[in-house]
DNA sequence: TGTACATCAGTGAACGCGCGTTCACTGATGTAC
DNA sequence: TGTACATCAGTGAACGCGCGTTCACTGATGTAC
């Protein structure tokens, strides 16, 4: 009989299996909370559209808003890893555009589901919170490689104001660009945006 | 007997007692939301505290959460009012740090609600989700008011990139206020914040 | 001032709801021989 | 390849918990006369 299938060291059935449910799972839950709202969507819900029984879902993430959360953080690390070899003579915020634009790529290709995401977390006061501390924390990562450029141990005050200003400004951009048609340039946008920034404080 | 307390038209005993309580209720939820983290709180235990039944707090509030805002809004008002009579020579950033200084002391009078509000919000997603809103609603309202110093209508990009700076670093004036000495004066560290943005940005 | 009635704050008890847990079981997949 | 047993994903049922609601009642305060 073929034998062919099982040349490839394939996971096992069960392996396969629950990586479908996983998956099933997220994509269920991230519709369901895009168009129905995070907080008016139950779990019995997201277990039904995905296919199992209510129980399963705690099976498979602890809580309701694990289901939610990949923390793809790659386009961040290609963004310090790009950020500390600029050259000394940039300023930091072209230095910051620069490599925002670098990772912009990482972002794009995950455009939509970052629109569901945007559309879930608009609708809960707990997942704005949520994000809320995810920019404290990567205002955090991008201070420490603003110090890293100058060679500092630890950002100081000036490191950390440049650090929030730059994610403002990234976050804007990246508002504006989901906000418009799916096939306008992230990086352009970026641009843009640090553009109005360095005119505005003129 | 003597009737010489009732010579003043006081409120009704019934009244007294309502807002004798309503303050008792607030006051208790911000010292236990404060003290052990507004998720692990029970509105039982605020009831408890503040001597009524568990029944009676949704008499006097709607959710667990309403028991925590007060939104004394005077201190933006008297923001807005100053910043638009500035001298149109004044730069954007200057005009804002004059008119944060001039709205410290309405923020300082209550430093000490405000130290444990920030407790209580610091402890729980739902409410750092709350105060995102109020930082986002903020911030049109100084785009407005940046807007109308211009002669603008409406806010462009550039009048709300402005507010969203001059916020952020209202914001961590205030952190930093917050976080030190009862005795430091608020309008100076504003002062040293925008003075930190202004030799970052060069 | 005193009496009769009306209003309304406070309360107890029971309930609905959704998240998350515990326990006991079934049936499919995997493994040893 | 076939049989016997082990593992583990999936599940149903019952439960605990805290927010918030509904209903019916009590007793203090307020008002009409």
């Amino acid at each position: 009989m073929p034998s062919a299938k099982t040349l490839q060291p394939t996971r096992s059935r069960r392996e396969e299996h629950k990586s479908q449910t996983t998956q099933a799972l997220r994509e269920a839950a991230l519709k369901l909370f895009a168009t129905r709202g995070y907080d008016s969507t139950t779990t019995e819900e997201i277990a039904e559209k995905a296919g199992v029984a209510a129980r399963t879902f705690f099976r498979y993430f602890p809580t309701k808003e694990s289901v939610l959360y990949l923390r793809e953080r790659e386009w961040f690390e290609s963004f310090t890893a790009h950020y500390v070899s600029q050259p000394k003579t940039m300023s930091d915020a072209d230095a910051m555009c620069a490599s925002f634009v670098v990772a912009a790529p990482g972002i794009a290709a995950v455009r939509r589901y970052l629109v569901l995401y945007e559309k879930a977390v608009a609708s809960s006061p707990t997942l704005r919170g949520r994000q809320q501390d995810h920019q404290r924390e990567d205002a955090e990562t991008v201070a420490q490689a603003i110090a890293d450029r100058r060679g500092l141990k630890r950002p100081d005050e000036r490191c950390k104001l440049l650090a929030a200003v730059g994610l403002m400004t990234h976050r804007r951009a990246l508002d504006r660009w989901l906000a418009g048609p799916a096939s306008a340039d992230l990086g352009k946008t970026i641009v843009d945006e640090f553009k109005t920034l360095d005119r505005a404080l003129v």
